[in-house]
DNA sequence: ATGGTGGCGAGGCCA
């Protein structure tokens, strides 16, 4: 069983990339984040050739997430049932096998002390409270996503640069350390300890191509039963090379 | 401090 979490930057703009991924990887379960699109938009049949089924929980231009599962995908539910929140689509869940799944896109937070910023660590503490209620720690729980915030000096290419700016500040941190501390295993960061292993890179600052000047923000979390029967966990660089990648690379989880 | 690139959707917002 492989289940993998990736920011696509856009369902159907990588849509060509998404499918040659799929058709190489293989993986069982794709947690997607950033479509960018309406359900109605969602490229549905090229990716169910591919043999998947499809959950998404999509809205105009911004966010959008959905789950691909090469098995049935079963209890599908949006959102954080918080109306502050849920207006944006960033989270869905649902059953596929013994696995109880989620794809989650945090909110960015644009920068330290903004509106957005604020917003973020309180999304952060409702995401922790949906988490509590209703992902059982006891069964095998895969969450999946771009948290945006790294979770220490280890997953940044250039600490001192980044210091206390956004998607590196003490508080953000806290806020996803309040999640982990419920019970899960960061599955990145629990086989490759000593960090260094980026997911996302700037376009901006071409930051892959001058050589692998990344942040860690896309993580996969295990409930203890998950964790138990995981193998490995990686990124797929590959994905992030070549013509038209999204920013982020898949992480990708082996489970017996 | 700013701008750099990319996606959406048709100008500016967001990342």
């Amino acid at each position: 069983m492989r289940i993998a979490t990736w920011n696509v930057n856009s369902v159907r703009a990588r849509l060509a990339r998404l499918e040659a991924w799929l058709a190489e990887a293989r993986p069982d379960v794709v947690l997607l984040q950033e479509t960018k699109c309406q359900d109605e938009q969602f490229p549905r049949e090229p990716l169910e050739e591919l043999g998947y089924q499809i959950a998404s929980f999509g809205q105009k231009t911004y966010n959008g997430v959905a789950i691909l599962a090469r098995q049935r995908i079963e209890g599908v539910e949006l959102g954080l049932g918080d109306e502050r929140f849920d207006a944006e689509a960033r989270v869905i869940s649902a059953q596929v096998g013994e696995y109880l799944v989620a794809s989650v896109y945090a909110i960015n937070g644009q920068e330290v002390g903004q509106p957005r910023y604020h917003d973020k660590l309180a999304w952060y503490a409702s995401l922790r409270a949906r988490l509590a209620e209703r992902f059982p720690l006891s069964e095998k729980v895969v969450i999946g996503g771009d948290l945006n915030v790294t979770r220490d000096d280890l997953d940044v290419y250039d600490p001192r640069a980044w210091h206390e700016k956004i998607l590196c500040s003490t508080s953000e941190r806290a806020a996803l350390g309040a999640v982990l501390e419920l019970g899960y295993a960061d599955g990145l960061r629990h086989f490759h300890p000593a960090g260094g292993v980026y997911t996302w890179w700037d376009f901006r600052t071409r930051a892959f191509e001058r050589g692998n000047k990344g942040l860690r923000i896309d993580y996969l979390l295990l409930s203890p039963p998950a964790l138990a029967t995981c193998n490995a966990v990686e990124v797929d660089l590959d994905a992030r090379r070549g013509a038209k990648p999204s920013d982020h690379a898949p992480v990708v989880a082996t489970l017996a």
